[in-house]
RNA sequence: GGGUCGUUAGCUCAGCCGGUAGAGCAGCGGACUUUUAAUCCGUUGGUCGCCAGUUCGAUCCUGGCACGACCUACCA
């Protein structure tokens, strides 16, 4: 290691050297990274208004224009160039010859680097091939690339470099810049759904005193002027709920939700998450709203509403499939009978034999429930709500009028993943409370994950929540849904991931 | 947490049943005024992830470690 407060110069190499050598002369006779060029146009625009004319059209009304962007591809042919430039909306060829620039311009064109930021101002015109191109008047430097890029035919393949590194990933990898294009766009969809049906978008803290609404180990911190803990939120239900509280009859809230666990395909620490609430309406409304928010939302963003995901296909804007949770098994396990599923004896020896975990305080509920989540889940390709979760593992849902042990509340499953899950809000204070004990019981009994006691919720309901349906859905699956990503980190530009070195 | 696989030039990858390494791209020099991953000639560039062990000798074999990918477990 170097001494502290030396540069350390970790990486350098011969390429980086000559860059750096180039730099410095550009220094001696040059503001080396001017920033006093604007262009005028984007490249897309450009094929946009222009590309339908013919060559002939081109060269009769002289069309002069700027451009700006990185240059990706170079070739230099004695007295005449091209040069290929991307900017944030596509590519376009430049064209430089000595006849057209000077020899000067040209020949210091030569010296530019691929990853070099330029501008370029000229003239369109066709080249005989029929491309779009600019035969370029006048040509500057920008912003001097000292690294080299990954190579230019293969880009950059490195999963790990493409995660650590992303802009590498993005200045190369098209399919990444559609990706989260197209995130941005599921984001915007999404909120317009809501503001068109008068939702109110709000901000919940991040940090928690006490974390709560779900069930997940939060990551803690420390807040040194109260010297008191916090702990970064695990899920903005509680607050948003206290908002329908105060009267915000319709709010949604899409932010960052973190849990301290497993890094997987499809966990990443910190993850987006969309809830919203709605005072009068019960689960039922919430899973027709949510089928078509998803046929809303993939219809703007792709234009349609079959999506192919990992070589399936499925119809968004097809009603989803709605099963219970020994349905959904015996749908997929015909060989499970009734009887079976509804007998505690048979489902703690089936479980145990499947060497699947099981809670031994457990009731039928949270059993049929363990079965499913392992022998199941996985196969719900196609859309399927699935309901009656049991009021045990739902200490936040309304139970059933009918049969108190399960609670009005639906998990949709896509491409055998959770998307989203959604109930008519628990709005009774003293089962609330009640429930809010269970899980203080069960944390006490080493539950890591269960929930805390949050006595300033408690009193929220006391003051009377409308009855209420309430809704979480998984942005970042979603959007892996939506993008045929097989990893979450695909979908997050800076996934969460060892520390270098 | 467990399992499998991977780590060689700036990038994409070969290679070595053990004798300190190659290609293409990028770079540098040269030729070339319509190229398209331009082409042609010449050329620079390597702690073969790290640390041990075995060996006369290790990039290669063995063990450990680091990082990553995938699968699996908890979770959304």
């Amino acid at each position: 290691m170097t001494q502290e407060n030396q540069p350390v110069i970790y990486d350098e190499n011969q390429i980086i050297a000559e860059r750096r050598a180039k730099l410095t002369e550009i220094r001696q006779t040059n503001n080396a990274f001017p920033n006093t060029f604007r262009r005028d146009h984007l490249t897309s625009e450009l094929f946009k208004q222009f590309n339908e004319l013919s060559k002939e059209q081109l060269e009769e009304q002289p069309t002069i224009v700027k451009i700006a962007g990185r240059m990706v591809l170079k070739r230099v042919m004695g007295k005449a160039s091209f040069a290929t430039i991307q900017d944030m909306s596509g590519r376009i060829q430049l064209y430089i010859s000595n006849d057209h620039t000077g020899e000067p311009v040209h020949a210091a064109f030569k010296h530019y680097d691929l990853g070099d930021i330029l501008g370029a101002q000229g003239t369109l015109f066709k080249t005989k091939t029929g491309e779009l191109s600019i035969r370029v008047t006048d040509l500057q430097l920008l912003t001097k690339s000292l690294r080299p890029l990954p190579e230019k035919f293969h880009g950059l393949a490195d999963q790990e470099q493409k995660y650590r590194q992303r802009y590498l990933d993005l200045i190369t990898n098209e399919e990444t810049r559609k990706v989260f294009a197209i995130r941005s766009k599921v984001v915007q969809a999404i909120r317009e759904f809501f503001v068109e049906r008068d939702y109110l978008e709000v901000e919940t803290p991040m940090m928690h005193s006490i974390p709560g609404g779900a069930s997940a180990r939060p990551f803690s911190t420390h807040h040194n002027a109260l010297d008191m803990a916090l702990f970064l939120r695990i899920a903005p239900e509680l607050y948003l709920k206290r908002l329908v509280v105060g009267g915000m009859e319709k709010v949604f809230e899409i932010n960052r939700n973190f849990r301290n666990e497993g890094i997987s395909t499809r966990h990443n620490p910190e993850f987006t998450m969309l809830e919203f609430y709605e005072a009068y309406q019960d689960f039922t409304y919430l899973m027709d709203f949510t089928e078509q928010m998803l046929a809303h939302v993939a219809k703007q963003v792709l234009g349609t509403t079959h999506i192919s995901y990992q070589g399936k296909t499925m119809d968004l804007s097809k009603p989803f499939m709605r099963l219970t949770i020994t349905q959904a098994i015996q749908k997929f396990h015909p060989d499970y009978t009734t009887e079976q599923l509804n007998d505690r004896n048979y489902l703690i020896k089936k479980l145990q034999a499947l060497n699947i975990h099981l809670n031994p305080n457990d009731g039928i509920g949270g059993l049929q429930l363990s079965l499913f989540d392992e022998t199941t889940e996985h196969l719900l390709f196609e859309p399927t709500f699935i309901v009656d979760y049991p009021a045990e593992v739902s200490p936040l849902a309304r139970r059933n009028d009918n049969n108190p042990g399960v609670t009005d509340r639906f998990e949709l499953y896509i491409a055998g993943r959770e998307i989203a899950n959604g109930f008519s809000e628990l709005n009774d204070p003293e089962d609330q409370a009640a429930r809010f004990q269970e899980q203080a019981k069960a944390k006490d009994a080493g539950d890591s994950e269960a929930m805390h006691y949050d006595a300033d919720y408690i009193r929220a309901l006391e003051y009377g929540l409308p009855p209420t349906a309430g809704e979480g859905i998984g942005i970042d699956r979603l959007v892996m849904l939506l993008t045929d990503s097989p990893s979450i980190r695909d979908v997050i530009l800076f996934p969460q991931l060892r520390q270098e070195d």
